[in-house]
DNA sequence: TTGAAAGCGCTACCAT
DNA sequence: ATGGTAGCGCTTTCAA
């Protein structure tokens, strides 16, 4: 930058300003800047820009796990929304761990990133990563799980609604015994939970314990909770899975055991994770919208980064939409 | 820091030293330092820092496509590795994209990241974005994919022997009419074309060309590969996909069709993602060690970034191994 | 073992 | 429309 300004016998500054399309500098000087910048093959150094400004126009993106194609997808969405504005997306990845996610968010507090989309591996009670953002004044949007205590701008689905959903469509299926297969404690799970029970109560229909096992993440989890279910006697004749990877998981058990899907027992997943449609039983899911949800948070967190002052806390309520396919095809009994 | 320095009654210099284990500051001090900074709650500014050392402990990791979980799960290993030595992972999706891709690492190097991961999505001839690497001095390595014309440290498999190896897997099963769904024209594209060509070769099978169509990434594009495929006639009776994705599209297709797989249609893929097993007929497939990849990658890339002079260029090739499941369980005819 | 001075590359602020 | 001064928060170098 000095050497474009010695070159041209002006001052730094103009340099400076030109450079970013400052107020009133002559089109002139601008031009001739642009020029010998493009000579020296000069690029402005972010870091001493950031340094001044504070801001360095890094976004973090915390996910529990990248492997999980929902997270993936609502990954695309946030950076195809921020790439464009200028924001660098950084992606930690918790892998479900609340000390892990506590390290990351404090490295990136560090880092001074400009904002924070977060889908948080914090089971209730702990909320430090959150106290810290608090602290550091830096905005955030919480996706997909909400906490408890926290009161911060959210993007998601109401995951009761969901749970209503897949279960009322499973007892609308005909299905007399119905399974669940929950989540992890965070709130997508224990909604989910919630909606499951809501909908048979409703119904007056009873809710048994043995019917409500747990998956967690993942696609062998998914598959020995459905071992346990059918020891379950009597078997039960549907299942409402808490996402699509433990219902892959939960199909091929079933299956394994000689179990007919959709006609012995129908299944229902959560996410519509892209592979659903080609499953062993093409899986029946919930949908989330799962790259709007990443494209709407991105939305709601640059309003927030280039504000001046705090912005009012939002939710974004996504509504749950079902998908039929062959894993619940059945006719009503 | 200032403050601590205020505090404590010594030099700002001291506090910084203490702060980094440096050389000689006595024990007493330190520890007068390291407590008052917990009780102000203080945490060195990266930026500050990184503008006098030049090191921004940041590594870009670009890739074509996070939706596809082979790259989530090099993701995975590069993350798991580079995360305990101090670095922070920008993921960069460049969506299959040799534009978009170029500026990402343009940006990234103006950022001033201290190494790169890169699987890149460049087409023969297009070597720019490595120039401005090269110009920069910014270590990297590549993954997954050569690119011809780039001297650069790399880790991944041969994809001929990939193809060869695949190939050579549907002969041994008795299969007469092999076909190959091809990947884009990068090199792991055009290696396993070659393998597969090869493999026919070698056992003086006709290479026909009506055999060779092209699927690129996704799903849906397998589906319409293996569309195209059935048309000719005599249908094929064994393909090997570019990669899983392309196969599990290939496989609906088939079975849309009326075929059966494996006993009408034998179908291997690549990548062995994690959900291949789950697939509708679980899919055969050339495993490549995706994690192992990317923490490999990791590795070489840590080295080079620690190092003051250039290291030499290294390639590091990791056997790919065959996992057999149902969608080539044949009997040898 | 400790500290003072200088400067990294840029921008904010205020003058001209 | 242009420029001078000061300073962001840290580290490096060299002197005490």
């Amino acid at each position: 930058m000095k050497d474009i300004a010695r070159d041209l016998g002006v001052s730094q500054m103009t340099v400076s300003k030109a450079l970013r399309n400052h107020s009133d500098i002559s089109e002139k000087t601008r031009e001739r800047v642009l020029k010998r910048m493009r000579e020296l093959n000069y690029q402005p150094d972010w870091i001493a820009r950031s340094m001044v400004t504070k801001r360095t126009y890094l976004v973090g993106l915390v996910l529990p796990d990248l492997m999980h194609s929902f997270f993936a997808e609502v990954a695309g969405g946030v950076t195809r929304k921020l790439q464009p504005l200028g924001y660098q997306v950084v992606i930690s990845n918790t892998e479900e761990n609340a000390e892990t996610e506590r390290t990351h968010v404090a490295n990136l507090i560090n880092r001074k990133v400009d904002g924070f989309i977060i889908a948080s591996a914090q089971r209730s009670g702990q909320e430090e990563p959150f106290r810290l953002l608090d602290k550091s004044e830096i905005p955030y949007v919480l996706i997909d799980r909400l906490i408890p205590g926290v009161e911060a701008t959210y993007v998601g689905v109401k995951d009761e609604d969901l749970g209503e959903l897949a279960t009322g469509h499973l007892i609308g299926l005909g299905c007399k015994r119905i399974a669940h297969i929950r989540g992890p404690n965070v709130s997508t799970g224990v909604g989910r939970l919630r909606g499951y029970r809501k909908a048979l109560t409703k119904r007056k229909m009873p809710v048994r314990n043995e019917y409500i096992v747990s998956g967690q993440h993942g696609d062998s989890t998914g598959y020995d909770a459905m071992l346990q279910l059918l020891k379950a006697n009597p078997r039960p004749d549907g299942v409402f899975c808490y996402n699509d990877p433990v219902a892959a998981g939960a199909i091929k058990a079933a299956l394994e055991l000689g179990m007919r899907v959709p006609e012995d027992i129908a299944i229902i997943g959560a996410g519509n994770v892209h592979y659903s449609d080609l499953l062993r039983v093409p899986l029946s899911t919930v949908d989330q919208s799962s790259s709007i949800i990443g494209e709407k948070a991105a939305e709601l967190l640059s309003e927030r980064m280039e504000s001046k002052k705090p912005l009012p806390v939002e939710r974004v309520f996504i509504p749950p939409r079902l998908v039929l396919r062959e894993s619940s095809n059945r006719r009503t009994a």
